[in-house]
DNA sequence: TTCATTTGTTAGATTTGTCTAACAGAAATA
DNA sequence: TATTTCTGTTAGACAAATCTAACAAATGAA
């Protein structure tokens, strides 16, 4: 399990970062109080500091207080940093909600390289000083997350991907229905029209924007569809390939490898 | 550590994924091949076999050849999309290079959680539908992080965050340095500009966007900074320091908590 | 001071996941 | 057929993390 640098545990990182936490809001961090933020046992808590101690990441003889060394302090802090970062992505950007974000966050904190932390961070910046980015991705797709029925904002050709459109206009003009396509077709997913249950469903299985499929065969409302993805063949029933929205140019827009 | 469902762990997932992909392109999938593709020994698929065996997730008899049970792939097929999606993320949007983006993406996909899923998936949808999101991302936020001398699009207050700038203009009219702030004084953090050692040093430190920062004690050439983030203060030479622009007024534009 | 409560540690068990080394079965080759 | 090579399994070791239960130290109260 790779992380991000200074070959220490997530578990251990973890640890680091709630001293962290604890210290900033209070003058001593005591194992009690770590095991509690954590939800671990005081039993879980003095060999974890043990292993830390020896890494030279705290300063700690046994039952006393704890303190983070200079290195300590650094990879905590990192941590953290990693975690607000993720976490304000799933937030602000996604628009999940607070706890859910919390949650991920904490467990994807280990793993943000150190790259992807700096644009990350970069692309905060950007988007505080972009007014037009901030309208297109607060008011525009964050509309669309609410779920709004009615939704304001509406770019050129941009429609709400988590509503259900009827209409043809909606279908952005050039898209074309899946199940529409002849037989051996291969196109990419432009968008899945379909209410939140089946929309997952599809998601789960790797129907994405960008994701290369292959109409094998045909169906009907008996009869499931047989898809190509990644190179296994999926059944889909009607109900479900209808809702998968494909450009129309055979070739797809990018060149990916998603083909076999 | 929490897990995205269905309580399996990140290394179950990754055989499962791994197994999903061997029979994506050749017909069976063997223990040898397992361990070539994931960098372990045979001696660890064994076991691993076994306990995916034992949950019902592959069919597997010693000996023979490896399939994936319905719940199996049904588990492989949502780790490799959250895969794609989080991979996708990294390079599209940050602009991370894809081999960094695999490994990142490899440690993370196995705890994003459902709904952050479906709300990437949707946000690619909404990038591929909304051309103006396309321009301002590729290349308005692309631009800046190839680091080109001169980058063509500038929004109307945007500015690259990824390069350094002198002029009065580029520091967005209203931003302030931090250092000029009178002892005391607390303020959102707008952005860091400076070049990217001392920019990655701050921002591992915690100096992101949005964050809130007190100016504790001026300094100077000789002297550091102190500046509190997160209840913490910390000493800030002043080559980092002039880095940090904060936002003008007195009350952030949110409604956070970072104070203490 | 003595006793109860809080706090922290240790011992021992368990789970997961990895490794090396030895071995066993199957396939390929001589 | 006999032997070598490839492939897979098992045994045994180890590390990280967790738990419960028992114990030990410190603190506070009577």
């Amino acid at each position: 399990m790779p992380n991000t640098s200074s070959n220490i545990t997530g578990s251990l990182e973890d640890y680091l970062e709630t001293i962290y936490r604890i210290l900033g809001r209070s003058s001593v961090a005591r194992v009690r109080d770590i095991a509690e933020e954590m939800h671990v046992t005081p039993a879980s808590v003095s060999p974890a500091m043990k292993r830390l101690s020896e890494k030279k990441l705290i300063r700690y003889s046994k039952r006393n207080y704890i303190e983070l060394t200079e290195k300590g302090l650094f990879i905590a802090r990192r941590t953290m940093t990693r975690h607000n970062l993720l976490s304000r992505f799933l937030t602000e950007i996604l628009g999940i909600s607070r706890e859910q974000a919390e949650s991920d966050a904490c467990a994807m904190e280990h793993y943000l390289s150190e790259n992807a932390m700096e644009r990350l961070a970069a692309f905060f910046e950007f988007l505080a000083a972009c007014p037009e980015l901030q309208v297109l991705i607060n008011t525009g797709f964050g509309n669309c997350l609410k779920n709004e029925t009615e939704y304001l904002f509406r770019c050129s050709k941009s429609i709400c991907p988590l509503m259900v459109h009827d209409d043809e206009d909606s279908m952005g003009l050039e898209l074309l229905r899946l199940i529409d396509l002849e037989p051996g077709s291969s196109r990419r997913i432009a968008r899945i029209n379909a209410a939140q249950k089946i929309r997952r469903q599809l998601i789960d299985s790797g129907f994405i924007q960008g994701a290369r499929v292959i109409l094998i065969r045909p169906g009907n409302t008996n009869l499931p569809f047989i898809v190509r993805l990644d190179g296994y063949d999926q059944e889909l029933p009607a109900a479900m390939a209808e809702c998968v929205l494909v450009y129309p140019d055979r070739e797809g827009t990018g060149e990916d490898d998603n083909e076999k």
